[in-house]
RNA sequence: CGGAGCGUGGCGCAGCCCGGUUAGCGCACUAGUCUGGGAGACUAGGGGUCGGAGGUUCAAAUCCUCUCGCUCCGACCA
């Protein structure tokens, strides 16, 4: 991508509105633009990264064996009324009528859809177990939305929702998405922390939240250090294996939000130069709440004896859109956003230090040819400010790679990449460069 | 939902208390010149009617009323 032909509107100044790192960071690389409290439209560079945040949350869905379905968004309000939420949900629940005066809510979640669903088609024990998920937004209408889009009313949620014949079952499906969870956090460059959590109004009574450790976190967070050093299970992982040994590892060490910390119990356990008491970001949420919703609402299977029973469900939360939040938070400095790999907008940018110089321009559009033509993700700032203003919008955007082609070191036949993350510069010739940098 | 505050060119702000020339500054934008390795300089330009409605007044960005929107602190939530 050429920058002169990209839509990358970059702020200089720190828009007031924004008080925390990543919103101000967001909005002024030009990833999102606010269009009321809590809703952003997601502008070309913004909309890149959710898009690479949402295929990681998805891939690693598959790869535990969940399956990807698309509800919609608006949903009728009688479905509620047979789980009893539709009065319990309150205020932050928005609700609609259409031209028929039918009332409709814009989904805050899914367990009334996909429950509906799972009981029009599933009705023996033979078809389970079942994880059902989408990626979808979701719009809870929050009394003070902050923080961009950290905590925002209109948001990208990755829900699940697991079925199984009975408890022990259903714990293995909670288990499974348990390790998903470590895994899609870990691939994002993130360290989240599974801590147990109270069950919020979803009911159910086991419940894990996933939490980024940064001191401008929502939640108070009471860890045992160790639990930052804890393997994450590669991609290897055996789905089908028993996954217990890994769930009790990650659950022996302590971590626990404040609302459910037992001080007692955390001085007890573990030793002072160990404790860890500061902030953190709920990244997601899993849940096990047994019949809450097939009870009331009817979706039973018959199991081998042909009795039908209420099917044990669990729901699995991930926030794709605050997770662009939670990554700049934990990865940036005072010049900008330091992407992960992973999830960058563009792997590599080249800075065309002298546009216009017709040995300079030659060398860019050469190495931008060969880096895209192997397959490389490059942004090409082609436009012709000055030096200085190149190398300040690169590191505010936070590219992995910037390659800065010069005069001066064209002389020698070199340029220079530097690695965003560290700061590190090495000299090298041209061919190099796409050496290094492809794959 | 309690408390505080803010809406003035695209962005950041001044002006408002103590109404009174053509509403000002920085950044951004346009044209040009000189430049060219950490947000370059100069010259010349364009763009706002002061969130909205109503009122007071000879006169309102400035005072009053209502209204809409937004932000921050706190209690609540992927």
């Amino acid at each position: 991508m050429r920058l002169s032909r990209f839509f990358l509107p970059i702020l200089k100044e720190n828009p007031k509105e924004a008080e925390i790192v990543s919103h101000r960071l967001m909005l002024r690389a030009g990833m999102i633009r606010q269009e009321a409290a809590g809703i952003y439209a997601w502008l070309p560079l913004g909309f890149r990264v959710l898009k690479k945040i949402e295929q990681i949350v998805r891939e690693e869905q598959d790869r535990s064996g969940a399956i990807e379905v698309l509800m919609p968004t608006l949903q009728l309000a009688d479905l509620w009324r047979e789980s009893g939420r539709y009065d319990a949900y309150g205020p932050e629940m928005l609700r609609i009528a259409d031209r028929h005066k039918r009332e409709l809510l814009y989904g805050p979640t899914n367990e009334e859809m996909i429950t509906e669903i799972f009981r029009a088609y599933v009705k023996s024990y033979k078809n389970l177990p079942l994880n059902l998920y989408h990626i979808q937004w979701k719009f809870r209408d929050e009394q003070r939305p902050r923080f961009g889009v950290m905590r925002g009313r209109e948001f990208l949620m990755k829900d699940a929702y697991s079925f199984d014949l009975n408890e022990a079952a259903a714990r293995v499906a909670y288990n499974k998405m348990f390790v998903a969870y470590l895994r899609t956090f870990a691939r994002m460059g993130l360290k989240a922390i599974p801590m147990r959590a109270e069950t919020g109004p979803i009911g159910g009574d086991l419940s894990h939240e996933f939490i980024v450790l940064a001191e401008t976190g929502e939640s108070g967070v009471f860890i045992n250090r160790d639990v930052l050093d804890l393997p994450v299970p590669g991609e290897d992982v055996d789905y089908e294996s028993d996954l217990t040994p890994i769930i009790k590892q990650w659950t022996s060490v302590y971590a626990a939000t404040e609302d459910v910390h037992d001080a007692a119990r955390f001085e007890q356990e573990v030793p002072v130069d160990k404790r860890v008491n500061t902030r953190g970001i709920e990244v997601g949420q899993i849940f096990y709440f047994g019949t809450k919703y097939s009870e009331p609402m009817k979706a039973l299977v018959a199991g081998p004896d042909g009795v039908d029973v209420p099917i044990h469900g669990g729901s699995y939360g991930v926030g794709v859109s605050r997770l662009l939040g939670a990554i700049i938070e934990a990865c940036h400095d005072d010049a900008g956003i330091k992407w992960p790999e992973a999830v960058a907008p563009f792997r590599v940018s080249i800075l065309n230090l002298k546009q216009g110089d017709a040995a300079v321009d030659a060398a860019c559009e050469k190495l931008y040819a060969e880096l895209t033509a192997k397959g490389v993700d490059v942004l090409y700032d082609d436009t012709d400010q000055r030096a200085g203003a190149k190398f300040a919008a690169a590191d505010l955007i936070g590219i992995p790679w910037q390659i800065m082609i010069g005069p001066k070191g064209l002389a020698d036949g070199k340029v220079e990449i530097k690695r965003r993350s560290d700061g590190a510069r090495e000299t090298m010739s041209p061919a190099d460069a796409v050496a290094r940098l492809v794959g």
